[in-house]
DNA sequence: GTCTATACGGTGATAGAC
DNA sequence: GTCTATCACCGTATAGAC
């Protein structure tokens, strides 16, 4: 018992639970999630949710760390490499960072509940445990700018622009969807599109000609 | 009583009541808010905040309704007007997205809690009632296209990338704020910045030089 | 590990005095 | 309109049998 404190793997029963809770924090929050809806995602008793992880807080917190960890580090180990060019960085981030989305997409609906909810500081909390530091892509930008290549842009606005285009369709799915491409074109082919529209749109902007 | 079926004036306790209901529900959400916490934030009592629309559903709907009617038109009808300059109607955008967002800053919160709630519809059928269609702006930016005046672009994926830059950075703020900017500069420095450099990197990205 | 039954606290909502 | 007191319900959490 009680092997959600070390790095054992889950059981089985156990992982199902997580899965579920992943699935029903993202759609409802926090607050708007039911043990017992997440108990009957997963196909289990109520009681045996509680079982694992002793409760809805800790369940949650167990969810923030797995979404998280599966996701930052990918996305900034890219960000942070230095042997890759500018350009391919921005094509390869938003190729990542939507393809990443699609497989969990409760990612979205869950990082802006926990954002709504005051819990920044837990994600930052990540950032800081981790090794990764923007400041690399930072220092590349500026590189590229007294290069010439680009023109002189402020690195902060160019990647909050690209994080913004990225995740933010995602949440506003259901209007995008209903209000300006209706009946046009399915979601996930729209999705594909902004994977290669996006870094063209990006690179258009800052590269110099 | 009962004044919250008709257009009648709100009186002034109902609208403080009001006010603090959209602080809170964008704050904590649907099912995160408490209609004490609301109470107190009005400094009124708790069946008083019951008494004015009944139950916390009304509430939240009335706060819906003021939310997106107060915003929405406004931006809406910027981009359907045929008499501004695709140029000048993507800087304009910006500022009063921003600066409307500023000022009502439980808007991405209550926004995004709405959206996870799957309360999308609602949301729609305020556009559907409205004269409003984005086939306007649609058209000016074919239009600009076949000038040659810009590059060719898919309009909806114009229009989803700059409302995800303007509205983005209101969600993700504490993450920004303590992530990327650290103690560099003061947020809503950092909010105007984005108004005057917004425009350019959009205008930039498109404009056929 | 997995279940049923239950305790316990919190929250929306109302009754009723003023 | 505004308050206090109270109710009915629901959801988390646990006890305890198997």
């Amino acid at each position: 018992m009680e092997n959600h404190k070390n790095n054992k793997p889950l059981k089985r029963t156990e992982k199902t639970d997580m899965e579920a809770a992943k699935k029903i924090f993202g759609r409802k929050g926090f607050d708007g999630a039911r043990m017992q809806e997440i108990a009957d995602e997963a196909g289990i008793n109520k009681a045996l949710a509680h079982y694992y992880f002793r409760s809805k807080d800790k369940l949650f917190e167990a969810v923030i760390n797995e979404t998280f960890l599966s996701f930052f580090p990918k996305v900034m180990s890219l960000m942070s490499n230095p042997s890759i060019s500018l350009f391919q960085k921005i094509e390869r981030f938003v190729d990542l960072y939507i393809t990443l989305i699609q497989e969990n997409p409760h990612i979205p609906g869950f990082m802006a509940q926990e954002l709504s909810r005051g819990g920044a500081d837990r994600i930052l909390d990540m950032f800081k445990d981790s090794e990764i530091k923007p400041e690399v892509f930072f220092q590349q930008v500026e590189k590229e700018i007294k290069r010439g290549t680009i023109i002189p842009i402020d690195p902060v606005h160019l990647i909050v622009n690209m994080i913004s285009m990225c995740i933010f369709p995602f949440l506003a799915r259901p209007l995008i969807s209903g209000f300006l491409i209706r009946d046009r074109i399915d979601y996930n082919d729209f999705l594909e599109e902004r994977k290669k529209e996006l870094p063209k749109f990006i690179i258009n902007s800052i590269k110099k000609k």
